[in-house]
Order: C-alpha cells, then sequence, then structure tokens
DNA sequence: CGGAACGTTGACATATATCAAAGGGAGTGG
DNA sequence: CCACTCCCTTTGATATATGTCAACGTTCCG
C-alpha cells in the first residue's frame, strides 16, 4: 500500500518512515463498475485514495440531472473534506470503472496530522486546490453560457499538457460525451449543440471522441466571452 | 490585536501565548465601503479577518453580472486558500461598509503553523467548511430554479436561528434585496418575481426587508424541487 | 427638496431543458 | 459473419426559465 501513498498527491514525498506511520490509518477496499461508495449525506468515516479506476463524484437533482463535480483519476484523493465539516459526504461517489480505492480511516488520519504538521500541510494545500476549482466551476456555472464552458474546457487541456506550440493540435476526449456533459453542467443534446455550434464557426473539429482545435485564437475569443 | 484574533472563527479556543507567536504574523488594515481590497488574480500575500465591517467575495463576467461566493462579516475569516493553491487570488474582495481589517501575512503564518498543528488543524477545518458551502453553492446553481434556491435560503436561516419552533416566523433580510439575487445566481428583476410567486402561492408574505414564512411546510416542499 | 440607489413590473429575447425519434458503434449470441 | 441489442450521440420541435431592456414608483440620504 505504500506504493500507493506515495503515487498519491496528498502524500507524495514523504519518506519511508513517514508513510510506515500512515498505514495503521489505512486498508484497502476493491470497487467494481458502477459501485456507489458512498451517497450524499452519509456519516463520513474516512476518505480515499484512487489507486486502480476512476470515481466520479456527484450531484443528483431531484429531477435526476446530474452534475459531476470532479472525477478522481488514479493517484487523486477524494472526500478528505467531509472528515472536517460536518462528518457527512456533501456529495455522492460512484466507482466509473472496476479498481481499487486506498481507505483512509478518519479518527486514527486525524490523530497522526495531530502529530505530523507536514502532512498537515500537503492536506491544507490540496483543500485550497479543490477550492479554487470549485471556485472556478461555480463562476462557469453562474456566468457563462455552454459554448464559453466548453472552450474553457479546452484551453484547459491545451494548457496543462503544453499543446499550444504544437501546429496540429488535436485531443481525444477522455470522457464519454455523456459525462463531459454533466461535468459541464449540461445535458448531452446540449453539448452535441455546442460542439456543432464551434463547428460551424470553424474553431474545432470533431470526429467522434477525436477533437482538433482549427482556430487557437478563436477559441480564446470564444472562452472570453 | 488579540482581541480580534480570540474573535475570530480560525483563532478562537487558542491560549494567549499561542496568539502571541501570531501576531508577528499580523497587521492592520482600514478599509472604506465600496473599496476593492483585492481583484481576482492579484497576486496573494496574505489573507484577512474581518474585525469590522463587512466584505463581499466575488466572481464578475464580462458581461458585469455579479456572483457573490460569500459575505463575510465580523470574525470570518477569508482568501485563506489563497495562500497555497498557486498564489492569486481566485475572487474580487470589496468592502461593503467601513471596516477594519486583520492581515495575515503568508510566508510568516505558513511557517508558524508548520509548527503549530493546532493551527493548521483549524485551518483544516475552516477549508472544509468553506468546501462545503461552495459545494451547495454548486449545486443549487446546476441543479435548482431559483424559487427553490430562494426557498433554501429562508430554511437556512430558520435552521441557523431555531425559529421552526415559533408559531409567527418574521426574517428580516440581511441583505438588500440586489445582494441576495446575487448571492443566489441570480438578478434583482427574476428575485423579485420569485418573491411575487411565493408570496402568491401563500408560502411567505413580504413587506420590505420583512419576510414572514405563512406556511413552513409548503416552504419545505417548495424546497425540494 | 432632489437626486441616487433600490425595487417592481411589463414586454421581449434567448439559452437551455425536455421530449421524441432516429442513426451509428461496439459487443454478444447464434 | 450476421443479426440483434444496448448505449451513445445527434437532430428537430417545443416548452420554459431566466436574462435584457425600458419604464416607473419608492426609499433613502445628503
Amino acid at each position: 500500500m505504500i506504493k500507493y501513498l506515495k503515487k498519491s498527491k496528498l502524500f507524495s514525498g514523504f519518506d519511508d518512515a513517514s508513510l510506515e506511520k500512515m498505514l495503521t490509518a489505512v486498508s484497502l477496499k476493491t470497487i467494481s463498475k458502477g459501485e456507489i461508495i458512498f451517497y450524499e449525506k452519509d456519516q463520513a468515516p474516512a476518505f480515499f485514495i484512487v489507486c486502480v479506476g476512476r470515481v466520479k463524484i456527484l450531484k443528483i437533482s431531484p429531477e435526476g440531472k446530474e452534475q459531476i463535480l470532479m472525477i478522481a483519476t488514479e493517484g487523486a484523493s477524494f472526500a478528505e473534506a467531509a472528515l472536517f465539516g460536518g462528518g457527512r459526504y456533501p456529495a455522492t461517489a460512484q466507482a466509473m470503472t472496476d479498481g481499487k480505492l486506498l481507505v483512509i480511516h478518519r479518527d486514527r488520519f486525524i490523530s497522526i496530522i495531530e502529530r505530523n504538521p507536514s502532512i498537515a500541510l500537503n492536506l491544507i494545500a490540496r483543500l485550497s486546490e479543490l477550492l479554487h476549482k470549485l471556485n472556478k466551476l461555480v463562476e462557469e456555472l453562474s456566468l457563462t453560457d455552454i459554448n464559453t464552458r466548453l472552450a474553457h474546457y479546452f484551453i484547459n487541456i491545451i494548457e496543462e499538457n503544453k499543446l499550444a506550440e504544437q501546429d496540429n493540435i488535436v485531443i481525444t476526449l477522455s470522457e464519454k460525451k455523456t459525462v463531459l456533459a454533466s461535468l459541464l453542467g449540461t445535458i448531452p443534446e446540449t453539448l452535441s449543440r455546442s460542439f456543432k455550434k464551434l463547428s460551424k464557426e470553424k474553431v474545432i473539429s470533431v470526429n467522434g471522441a477525436e477533437v482538433t482545435i482549427v482556430d487557437l485564437e478563436k477559441l480564446y475569443k470564444f472562452a472570453d466571452e
């Protein structure tokens, strides 16, 4: 399990001795595709790190519309914040694939960080990062239309992977369009129309899950609205 | 300044000796109504605690629509998360009234918490609380209509102040309706119509800034949609 | 008293959701 | 290898919520 701890953002950079201490707070859990790991409002005795697989964190409206808050991939942790504020999970977690999770148990973990400020600092950094992301999501949901959000999505990918220099930027969508719709706060039909719109405006061209950036400058212009 | 530190959530419960240590990281700042304390994307050398007055944290769209993320009242801290993720403020802060702020300087504060796990734990709790609130905001923006959001707003106030037992629940709005609109992710015209709708449905009755809950059960029903 | 900010109302525009239908693509079983 | 099914995706017609713009009344405060 130490191997997995090391791969996670939260505990990377620690020496084996520190990680050994963590082990008392950790167990392993196998998940299968579609499985609900926890429901919103469940009691929160633990948080998780993804070793293998992918997990989505989501909210569901009474009418059944789904808003994905984040997708946790390998090495990512989720539900860290549930340990403190209120002790309940603020959203639902569902496995998108089969996989394995590290389960970090609340009480033991807290007593560990009480004595290990550097772990606390890592956690603080992680929570800050989450806050930034949610901040951004709020901004997009409240202040921008879907075309803009889609443009932002591409720009993020381009910047994170430093693709801007290339001549031909091709992005292979890592999510099904249905899932992407939910990430962007909309539904597949609307997303499909947004793809069409950006295509018609000669900003991108789409072929299944392959998106070619035709006009990067225009893409930035779209994102600015 | 120790007095103000004690009043803040972040540092309440500490003894004077611990707070003395904090003083090396703190200075005082006077603000006047309307003043911009920082802009989104500014370099973030510090975070703040409100001693006197009220501050709003907001995002602005290119078209000028404003989304308030939170309103910091006396004792509240804001922009804590900016110290870590990226070092820039993720939103703009503006004084709603004249007031005074404690300014907690980044580098000194970090070196203090490196040696004081209990301060780190408090900070973690605070960040978790913020995450919960943003989570909720995302949910509302993405999944519910304005009538529902307004109902939620009232229910929150009722539950926070334990008003449910009273016969006649009267809420005096602590915000101008323009501000409330921005908090709920909408504009004054739409909010006004929402007030009207809830009034017509005999859920509330409105007289200026005084809102009387006419039918609590119905209010909960509205919030459930 | 007068002006500025706030609040409401109406007519209208627009973005997005909803509903219904149909076309692929991938995988399965015969 | 074909036929079948399931799920994803797209498209069209329509409904609805919310934003926009303009006008007017109201309150607040210098």
